[in-house]
RNA sequence: GCACAGAUAGCAAAGCCCGGUUACGCGAUGGACUGCAAAUCCAUUUCACAGGGGUUCGAAUCCCCUUCUGUGCUCCA
């Protein structure tokens, strides 16, 4: 099955296809960096990071394209509370993206172009929009002129105009629109507002203007992918549509609209007035990066979210048995290597049918990652790849401990499980951490943290030992308890005793 | 009001476009292991698709109607 993509504008799922052959030109909405970011752009970001893996993965070169909005009315607001410059407040929130966007372990896009340094390219798509009459300048600006072309109305949301046009148009009269459907292209400045030459006047590029001049500085007059929230459909998409096919003629301009949904907390959209709303830093002092990561894959793109404890724990339990199942081939493959056996893996084919146990297995493992590859054509489903990701996380240790294969064909098969958990989970959902890290949950000996510890609490185990030896459940449970505190979870296991650091 | 989504077993969430097959997971229950826990493993929980009509040999899946929920229509990922 080759690769099929919804599409917002037609709303059908359709056969990927790209303008240039083996070259995706997508462009996704970026921030606008006004304050830090939340867990509505994590989402987002990642959504669109794995649909970026996903087409690398697949053979095409992406040109990722992701704007940041750098001027604008809250970025001003901020600034003027704070007493400094925009930009400063820009640059600290844009910084802010990148540090978490990198712990999310979000690729980055190929270009990150920002709105102050397209203004000759918005003034010049601007002036064609006036020429060709689909814009028009007023004592404020100038404005789009949504009647002129009508039939791009509601592309996306599917409303009428004759609907809105019912509508109330109270705002008409404090601007110098002609129409309450018309939007801004080039906003005057007010005193004291940032602003930049133009031909109608000192001021700054409206909204929507900055996304059609980037991608067509970018791409050309058309290109494969525009993605963002699900929210930004109506005005902000349409509006590009407005702008982008009345300046250069050229329709769609977009072969494929994708827009992700949303975060919900308790079935309500996170936003800062319901209070239920996360920075991605407040969230990553509670769970891991790639919890979280995992978390927002856990759900298809395109459906809303709902944020609760316990999908967070979930993710927590499944992520846990991903790296799990790589530590522990990456610390077999290390034993192998200091007990001289060859990585000269002869592994059986892969074969479902078979009833040689190696072979059997690799081909269940095999299944699995072509199941995902199917599931990630049908429109990037994460969720359902994630479930076969996860199934072959629990085969992987079971193999790996099986007694039905020698410690030869364990070491080779432990380079394929390796190979396997970081072609998909790793490089596909972007959810592996560094080696090191999966060898420590493995192998919580190799944890610096748990070595630092590692004294005191043997001898408290001993002591335990020996009171559980006389029967002394008491002081058994209180030096349990004890070491509960410390952070440290004791299990008695049938081959002794195990401890782990939280 | 208009528009767009959605309503699936105790919870959570795929499947719906391309009617006929098991989702996956959590939880629960039983068992193994335990002094007790925790963790882990095994087994069971395998005919649920908002309601009502219709099409069909057969519908969660297609068509119509109704109800409810969320979102957009102003800045928003």
């Amino acid at each position: 099955m080759a690769l099929h993509v919804y599409d917002t504008r037609t709303r059908e799922k359709r056969l990927f296809e790209t303008a240039r052959t083996g070259e995706v030109d997508m462009y996704v909405c970026g921030i606008t960096p006004y304050s830090p970011s939340h867990l509505g752009h994590a989402r987002c970001y990642i959504a669109f990071d794995l649909i970026h893996r996903w087409l690398e993965a697949s053979g095409w070169t992406v040109n990722y394209v992701q704007n940041f909005t750098d001027i604008d009315d809250k970025i001003i607001n901020k600034a003027n509370e704070e007493g400094i410059d925009f930009l400063e407040v820009a640059n600290r929130n844009i910084d802010d993206y990148y540090e978490v966007m990198d712990s999310l372990n979000v690729l980055r896009a190929d270009h990150y172009p920002r709105v102050t340094e397209v203004i000759p390219e918005i003034i010049s798509m601007t002036e064609s929009l006036i020429e060709k009459e689909n814009a028009y300048v007023a004592e404020d600006g100038v404005w789009f002129s949504v009647e002129s072309a009508p039939e791009k109305y509601g592309v996306l949301t599917g409303q009428s105009i004759d609907a809105v046009r019912a509508g109330a148009g109270g705002r008409v009269e404090d601007s110098g629109k002609r129409d309450h459907k018309d939007f801004a292209l080039w906003k005057n400045a007010k005193p004291g507002e940032p602003s930049w030459p133009s031909p109608w006047g000192d001021g700054r590029p409206g909204w929507h203007i900055e996304c059609s001049a980037m991608s067509l500085k970018h791409f050309g007059e058309q290109f494969d992918i525009h993605g963002g929230g699900h929210d930004l459909r109506f005005p902000h998409h349409e509006a590009e549509i407005f702008q982008s096919e009345c300046c250069t003629g050229k329709e769609p301009v977009v072969r494929y609209w994708m827009h992700n949904g949303f975060v919900n907390v308790d079935g309500e959209k996170m936003s800062k007035s319901l209070g239920n709303f996360w920075t991605v830093k407040d969230a990553l002092k509670i769970y891991d990066p790639l919890v979280l990561r995992q978390a927002l894959l856990n759900a298809h793109y395109r459906s809303p979210i709902d944020l609760s404890e316990q999908l967070l724990e979930d993710a927590k339990g499944h992520h846990a048995k991903i790296v799990h199942a790589y530590g522990h081939a990456l610390v077999i493959t290390e034993q192998a290597k200091k007990a001289g056996l060859r990585d000269a893996p002869r592994l059986p084919t892969a074969d479902v049918t078979s009833t040689d146990f190696l072979a059997n297995k690799l081909g269940l493992l095999e299944k699995l990652l072509q199941e995902a590859a199917v599931a990630m054509d049908d429109d990037f489903n994460s969720r359902q790849a994630l479930s076969k990701v996860s199934n072959g996380a629990r085969l992987i240790p079971k193999i790996l401990e099986s007694e039905d294969i020698d410690e030869r064909d364990t070491a080779a098969f432990a380079l394929y499980a390796i190979d396997w958990l970081e072609e998909f989970a790793g490089s596909v959902l972007g959810l592996l951490p560094e080696k090191d890290i999966a060898m420590a949950v493995y192998d919580p000996n190799l944890d610096p943290a748990r070595q630092a510890i590692k004294d005191d609490v043997e001898q408290l185990l001993a002591r335990r030992a020996i009171a559980r030896a006389a029967k002394d459940w008491e002081s058994a449970d209180e030096i349990r308890d004890a070491l509960s505190d410390m952070g440290v979870t004791v299990k008695d296991t049938p081959d002794g005793v195990v401890w782990t650091l939280d």
